[in-house]
DNA sequence: AATCCACTGGAAAATACGGGCC
DNA sequence: GGCCCGTATTTTCCAGTGGATT
């Protein structure tokens, strides 16, 4: 029986000062290298200060390119200013990729402005229209200028919500609306209703991706919050920068990185961070990203994966073809009494594991012997496997050995 | 230069699924 | 429970295709 299970643990050093600023959703109050993003946008806002509405907003980026940062921090300001100048100015942010339905948003809308409890907008219950209309007498009793911002608007279900909203303005009599979008899909807005397109983008701003450097500073700055002093090595932000630059240059993956170096750190009891922790992170980071998606993954696709994984293990090295992975696939179908899907479909499935990025399948021609996919596995076979484990079924025939093709090549 | 393999990937047709309504 | 309708998934069909081989 041990007694002082967490005593132990509690007698390590922690290396954290703040975890907090390290974690995506923390929003600093200086953003390095985003000065003329954060002035544009000021620029477009402060419309609201003067009671005009200001123009609507579009912007782009990769991710971890500080757009929600940026949208939040000047969101912040302009309500800061706004109390100071005693003008009515709103500000909601919206994360559509929770917030996906045209009802939760104008719920959340709506809801907003509501001090009781009893005149809030139900979960569910009321007719999509209602709540619209709700929402409109509640911006106008409430008057002054409303900044809404939609974080990752294409994740939203259909676009009518962006097409209401874009519209309210007409139906307002003392307030005004003006709707931020943010994406990072660059050509989310071709698919868009071109009436919305217009009045969505009046402006746009587009964030380019942070360089090595940039990371660095923006690291060294979080850090400085985050951590204790001097418990970083010398090389460890320059890496983290370095191993997130290579991946377009998300600042959210160099946070991430250096985190959970920390994390590692501090759990062994380590006195500091060193280079060595951050290559264990950029390892975790990688396993549990497959671990994610491998699990969420339908059992065919689970199938395939493992018809892939089964194949490379018992091939003597090299890719293998559509042909080779189908074959595996069918034998492990009947070995589990699951439905065997066409070929073509699983080119599909194929092609979607290599988006997820868990395999590599390039086209080749063999010339003469047709032309094909080279498919590899890009993630290591053992992790993999362990994960593939967790469903029964796929666990079931897990043992199942793939038949050596008579194929002459 | 012509052939021809073993697929790819587009398109249409068929089928399955889900939610609203009576 | 049954019906209808719109959307999503899967199947069927088929016209390419790159390049080693002839």
């Amino acid at each position: 029986m041990r007694k002082d299970l967490f005593g132990a643990l509690l007698q390590c050093e922690p290396l954290f000062v703040n975890k907090e600023v390290m974690r995506p959703a923390y929003t600093p109050d200086f953003l390095p290298h985003r000065d003329a993003q954060t002035d544009q946008l000021a620029s477009i806002l402060v419309a609201a200060l003067r009671g005009d509405t200001p123009s609507n907003v579009f912007i782009y980026g990769k991710t971890g390119t500080g757009k929600t940062a940026v949208a939040r921090y000047v969101g912040k300001e302009l309500i800061k200013k706004g109390e100071d100048l005693d003008r009515r100015v709103h500000f909601i942010y919206i994360n559509c990729e929770v917030i996906d339905t045209q009802y939760r948003v104008l719920q959340n809308i709506a809801n907003h402005f509501v001090k009781e409890w009893k005149d809030r907008v139900p979960f569910t219950g009321w007719p999509t229209d209602e709540v619209y209309a709700k929402l409109k007498t509640n911006i106008d009793a409430e008057g002054g200028v409303t900044v809404i911002i939609l974080d990752e608007v294409d994740k939203l279900k259909g676009d009518e919500v962006l097409y209401n909203l874009s519209r309210i303005n007409s139906d307002l009599v003392r307030a005004k609306v003006s709707i931020i979008g943010i994406s990072n899909d660059l050509k989310f807005t071709e698919f868009l209703d071109p009436r919305v397109r217009s009045s969505l983008g009046e402006e746009a701003m587009i964030f380019p991706p942070y360089d090595a450097d940039q990371l660095k500073d923006i690291l060294y700055q979080r850090a400085e919050e985050a951590l204790k002093p001097d418990v970083v090595s010398e090389g460890v932000i320059p890496l983290c920068a370095a191993l997130a630059a290579q991946e377009h240059g998300d600042a959210r993956r160099a946070l991430d990185l250096l985190r959970v170096a920390a994390e590692l750190a501090e759990r062994e009891g380590s006195p500091g961070v060193d280079e060595s922790f951050v290559r264990m992170a950029q390892n975790k980071i990688e396993i549990d990203r497959i671990t994610e998606v491998v699990r969420t993954l339908p059992t065919q696709s689970k199938l395939v994966l493992l018809a892939t994984l089964l194949g490379e293990e018992h091939s003597d090295g090299g890719g293998l073809t559509t042909g080779e992975v189908y074959d595996i696939y069918k034998d492990l179908c009947k070995a589990s009494g699951v439905d065997i899907l066409t070929q073509r479909r699983i080119t599909d499935l194929v092609s979607e594991l290599d988006m997820l990025g868990i395999i590599t399948a390039r086209v080749i021609s063999k010339g003469r012997y047709g032309r094909t996919r080279e498919i590899q596995m890009s993630t290591p076979i053992d992790s993999t496997k362990v994960v593939l484990q967790e469903d029964e079924l796929v666990a079931g025939v897990m043992g199942v050995k793939p038949r050596k093709q008579l194929r002459l090549i």
